[in-house]
DNA sequence: TTGAAAGCGCTAACAT
DNA sequence: ATGTTAGCGCTTTCAA
């Protein structure tokens, strides 16, 4: 079944199908009903590949996502999707496992499939200018930006939140509490990324409010997981690690620092408060309720998009854009 | 950047390199390694859309789910993926929103992408012969299957766990341990899907053990929503429903519930017993852990993914799988 | 307003 | 072992 068929079908030339389907004004309306009317009866779906290899440009846009599929990154790709496909580009989505680069992934995607421009979410934090020669169109960066890399500004765009300023709230909001002993849980701090920098901040708040550091406080889990997590955070309390309060780099984590509490038989917050960074529609169900400080998610999807198509449409340079978290307060927190 | 730039780059025909780009055999060692040596230094990536134009067939499959990204559907997605990519074939995935017909999407989906055949994660249960006419493609349902539609059984095929079953042992287990008023949570009942099924099963748990049907322990939230849930559950406590358990359809219903029972001064399992379906990963990280009655999600996904390729490749015609969900057990319920 | 024909980048005969 | 060439299904000049 392709436009051929179609023509045949109702004595008209292929060109004449093609003009219809694309909404050409030069048709006369009585053929293009006839075209339309064949077409439903055909059941005719014009051939994708065939269109986007003939068409100069294509209206396609890639979505590059790291990791596992994380309802923070399912609620970033909905809301970017949604501006795309209003601005009549489709969308393809890319998973890159752990492992693979994603600028790699990114760039053989954008050729493969002739897209237009790239949004990441999620990646390394410290590309070089060779990093990115590979990659022909346009790309924003989103809840990451190049903090330990050396790009141009204008290279790139990136959609963020401020990561430093986060952990130091995120701290700032346990110390406000009276709390001094505050564990910080993550995967690894010294990945260059979102771990090194909020655990950055969290060092100034501590530094701000006259707290000495003590590295035993650190908690890495060595993966993002809550397996691991959970093992982590039960070692740390048989080791006898002394702390009132956990601040988890994510909310996913932060579920697991409370089981891992509850199983050490640790009340939540009565002998250890709890907070997270992210803001996940799961974090209001916990009992007690995460606190936690939420990223605009919506927004940085909506602001993401519009970046991307702005660089696409109108060769516009990078731009950097960073989004204020919001505090949510839950259950998971006390004074101490 | 084309095959042709390549072929000219090192001073060879175009065939040449499609040859040694689709690693067929009858090219001299020599002339491969200098293509090779030009495609990586002229980074080209071939352009999938000629491809797969002048290829006869493709190699794609779609993945159709319904709804928001849940992990659920998501641990399948993962599942099937890893299946077809084994199998050299490529995955696209597509999502359909409330309101749109996911029949309707598959085929033109499968059509403009040109696929080899399509699951469905998710649909309606109850489909006619003319609804599939569209679909020139085999396809496979996972986690539903045609209970009250006519299809026949060969024209396509399904990996469900039996929801019915699943509905009456969900009831059982919480009849086992005493409870007589056992209200179920779902989203609708007379959706003529899982609700409606899972329902079925635990009307007939109540029956053979002699226990009168109350329909007022049904709690219909009007939405999949874990906000129409909560909702809904502390409606039911407010006007004084009396129950001493709850099964819920989904685990993501039920920690709603354990929030909902929560927050009406309810505790879990104590006050009332909490019962889920999925097994989600989630799922154990609650406090209490939630009791589950857990879907072989991998196994749902490999299983989906294996009965289409073997429909695609050996023309087999369709098969019926039914798995058995596991009992996850948990400190959401107890003995009454 | 319509049709004929030239490609888009690639693969697969068919030659050489 | 390598080159030449005819399409795949579509859009888009260019003519009519």
């Amino acid at each position: 079944m392709t436009i051929k068929d179609v023509a045949r079908h109702c004595g008209v030339s292929v060109s004449t199908v093609s003009r219809v389907l694309n909404n050409k004004p030069d048709v006369s309306g009585a053929v293009r009903e006839k075209v339309l009317k064949a077409v439903k009866e055909l059941n005719f779906v014009p051939n994708g590949s065939a269109r986007d290899l003939v068409s100069p440009i294509s209206d396609a846009v890639g979505i590059v996502f790291r990791g596992d599929s994380s309802p923070f990154y399912m609620g970033i790709i909905g809301a970017m999707e949604k501006v795309f496909s209003e601005a009549g580009f489709t969308t393809v989505v890319e998973n890159v496992r752990h492992g693979q680069d994603e600028l790699w992934a990114g760039a053989g995607l954008a050729r493969s499939k002739r897209l237009r421009g790239l949004a990441f979410l999620g990646g390394r934090f410290d590309y070089t200018p060779e990093d990115i020669e590979k990659l022909d169109v346009p790309f924003v960066c989103c809840t990451y930006t190049n903090s330990f890399g050396r790009l141009s500004a204008d290279s790139y765009s990136s959609v963020t939140i401020d990561d430093i300023k986060t952990g130091y709230e995120a701290a700032m909001k346990l110390i406000e509490r009276g709390h001094k002993r505050i564990a910080v849980v993550m995967s690894n701090v010294d990945d260059r990324s979102i771990g090194e920098l909020r655990y950055m901040g969290y060092r100034k708040a501590l530094e701000d409010s006259g707290i000495a550091l003590d590295p035993a406080l650190l908690i890495e889990a060595g993966e993002y997981s809550m397996a691991a997590v959970k093992v982590a955070v039960e070692k740390a309390v048989d080791d006898g690690l002394d702390f009132t309060a956990v601040f988890a780099v994510s909310d996913i984590l932060a579920i697991a620092v409370m089981k891992a509490l509850s199983n050490k038989d640790l009340r939540v917050p009565e002998d250890c408060s709890v907070l997270g960074v992210d803001g996940l529609e799961m974090a209001s169900y916990m009992v007690p309720s995460l606190s936690t400080l939420a990223q605009p998610t919506e927004e940085l999807g909506e602001k993401g998009a519009r970046v991307l198509l702005d660089m696409i449409k109108n060769g516009s340079p990078g731009s950097h854009t960073v989004l204020s978290t919001s505090f949510v307060p839950g259950g998971s927190i006390a004074e101490i």
